[in-house]
DNA sequence: AGGCGACTCCACCATGCCAA
DNA sequence: TTGGCATGGTGGAGTCGCCT
């Protein structure tokens, strides 16, 4: 938006600020001025200066106000709502830990939500929602949730931007391969198993693990190929494949 | 706020011990 | 000889704290 072709008047400005007063925080309106400055196309340190403001206060209520919106225009330090009316008009909503419990307190009423701590993906739905919607505070909720301020904040604003699922849930999946005995140990595995199963020969883990060993320069002990012959799915392969193989053989080929 | 390194946590893997 | 159980190792994502 240019308007470089707009007067403005010092007089009217300052009695318009003096008539703003009577209703806004001065903080709140100088932000409001500043935050207005800046969004009309005024560098941020010449806003804040204007507006008396350290410009470090501006940056960070200018990153609030583009995350959180119009709520995020009154300072939170003070229990002071976005229309200027004092929170202590309505319950005091707080969070914290009671045992293993987590504890919402929706104040004078007396109503509470007890939640079981352990159940994190809830407790923190339910906290960070609060923290969101504005009646409960960071310190607050990241005391209740075991997280610093900072990691809070972070789940928050992805709660704002996504569901639970995608906000909450850990996606913490551990190591997904197996590190020593790969697609070459297994296939020997099951090479030697099958043979020696075939020929009838000694199928104990403790000669496969010196045969498997013996093919692919391995060093796996007996326990570790049992392991793997019964995460394979092997584990009567010794039994069931000599009669599969000789009801097989009286089979005519081109019939299977 | 964003980058980065260190640390933590999680799921999975490897293996020793030992009862059956 | 096998398989249940316990324990420690591993890779990778999450988390934290510091710095810029």
């Amino acid at each position: 938006m240019d308007c470089r072709q707009i007067e403005f008047s010092p007089e009217k400005s300052r009695t318009r600020i003096d008539k703003a007063l009577l209703v806004f925080p001065h903080k709140s309106l100088m932000f409001i001025l500043g935050y207005t400055l800046y969004l009309l196309g005024a560098k941020r340190k010449e806003a804040a200066a204007l507006a008396g403001m350290p410009e470090e206060s501006v940056k960070t209520a200018l990153r609030r106000v583009f995350r959180d919106g119009f709520p995020a225009l009154h300072d939170r330090r003070f229990s002071m709502t976005p229309s200027g009316r004092y929170a202590a008009e309505r319950p005091r909503i707080s969070v914290y830990r009671q045992g293993d419990d987590c504890i919402v307190d929706f104040g004078a009423n007396g109503n509470t939500v007890r939640l079981p701590a352990d159940h994190q993906v809830q407790v923190r739905t339910v906290v960070l929602s609060l923290l969101n919607a504005g009646v409960l505070t960071v310190p607050e909720s990241a005391s209740a949730l075991g997280l610093t301020g900072t990691h809070c904040r972070e789940l928050a604003r992805k709660l704002v931007n996504g569901d639970v699922a995608d906000a909450l849930i850990d996606k913490l999946v551990g190591q997904k391969q197996d590190y020593r005995v790969g697609p070459e140990q297994k296939a020997e595995i099951i090479r030697q198993l099958a043979a020696r199963a075939m020929a009838g020969h000694n199928t104990s883990s403790e000669i496969l693990a010196e045969q498997v060993n013996e093919q692919t320069r391995s060093k796996l002990s007996a326990r570790t190929i049992r392991w793997h012959i019964r995460n394979l799915g092997l584990t009567d392969i010794r039994k069931t494949l000599p009669p599969l193989v000789e009801a097989l053989k009286k089979t005519p080929a081109n019939r299977c």
